[in-house]
RNA sequence: GGCCAGGUAGCUCAGUUGGUAGAGCAGCGGACUGAAAAUCCGCGUGUCGGCGGUUCGAUUCCGUCCCUGGCCA
């Protein structure tokens, strides 16, 4: 049935959910079962040399089943969800021109939102000034910025300091403020989605302190002694979870079990923050939910694979 | 065995000159348009170690017992 397997293929397949749930296991597997390309949405796998911490898949794997979205930026650059939204559709394009049907897997949902829903279409902005505006906003204390945008773009005000700092960035620089930007420049989507939300429930806190031990003895504290050799404490891929965490051990400031303990909590709680953000920012017609330690998981993966975009909307609900 | 210091939220502790208690961390919920593994916001009933006594009223004062740590035997 060639038009059905064209239309399935209409839309680009997204596996996400937390960290350590198992979407990069089933990905495999789907991918060696379908011959796919895997498609990492993960804003700190994208970091060169942030390997055993980030739970970047392996050489071997990678020579298994091809990747992208995996080493693309130095630890040093800022990467963004833009960025990412641009290389991907890059990335789809080449999955599909090699017959590899692309599958985006990834805990990052605000760069695979970026993807099937763009962000504003951003004026040109001046480096120059928007480099000294940087460097005055960052100097100021989060209630300062705060206030000021409660005057230039109130709907923002409310938001995290990262949030702030962008707003005021575009209402200065441009004269219009951002949520005003939102409402009015908006960009059509180039890719649909559809969506495995992958968690194991309440076997996932389990899963997270058995991670982190096998990455510590996976030799973590070395890749991170390396790293730290090399880079600036500043370097923005260092604040992946627990990075900064080993970093304090490897520097002798904190025992081993200490380290251990400080990102297994950063972990949990980074999982908690995915949860909410999946719960609440998919398009919930368009997401099906699968907990991977289900006895009939590999099943229920293939046939949402297999699912057409309109069998996908009445698809099984976990 | 004796002396001293403690026993209050999951953890570390504060406090109540007697009117049943609150911080940090953890945890839970939420926000999220070019830093997103980031950045923020909200949420605190717990036999105040047990049992007696004094008191209108005890987590607070007294007695006793139990537990933990230290010192002395």
């Amino acid at each position: 049935m060639r038009s059905s397997a064209d239309s399935a293929d209409a839309e680009v397949r997204i596996l996400c959910g937390p960290t350590a749930a198992g979407k990069s296991a089933l990905a495999m597997a789907l991918a060696g079962r379908f011959g796919a390309m895997i498609v990492s949405a993960d804003s700190r796998q994208i970091y060169r040399g942030f390997d055993l911490g980030t739970a970047k898949p392996t050489p071997a794997e990678r020579a298994r089943v091809p990747h992208r979205g995996i080493d693309v930026a130095d630890p040093t650059d800022r990467y963004s969800a833009a960025a990412w939204a641009h290389d991907a559709e890059r990335w789809l394009a080449e999955g599909a021109a090699a017959g590899c049907p692309p599958v985006i897997v990834g805990g990052t949902g605000f760069y695979i939102r970026a993807l099937t829903t763009p962000l504003f279409e951003e004026p040109a902005l001046d480096l120059e000034r928007r480099r000294a505006l940087e460097r005055e906003l960052g100097a100021m204390p989060t209630p300062a910025l705060r206030r000021w945008c409660e005057r230039l773009d109130p709907a923002r005000a409310e938001l995290g300091r990262a949030q702030l700092l962008r707003a005021l960035e575009v209402a200065l620089l441009t004269g219009v403020p951002l949520s005003r930007w939102h409402a009015h420049a908006a960009r059509a989507a180039r890719v649909a989605g559809r969506f495995l939300l992958i968690d194991s429930g309440p076997a996932l806190h389990a899963a997270i302190v058995a991670r982190v031990h096998a990455m510590f003895n996976a030799g973590w504290p070395e890749e991170v002694a390396e790293l730290a050799r090399q880079l600036p404490d500043d370097a923005p891929a260092w604040n992946a979870t627990g990075y900064a965490a080993v970093r304090e051990y490897v520097r002798g400031r904190c025992s081993r079990a200490d380290a251990i303990e400080e990102v297994v909590i950063r972990t949990r709680q980074y999982a908690k923050r995915q949860r909410t953000w999946f719960r609440h920012q998919l398009p919930l017609e368009r997401v099906v939910l699968l907990d991977p330690t289900a006895a009939d998981a590999t099943r229920r993966a293939a046939a949402w694979w297999n699912a057409t975009p309109t069998s996908a909307s009445h698809g099984p609900w976990a």
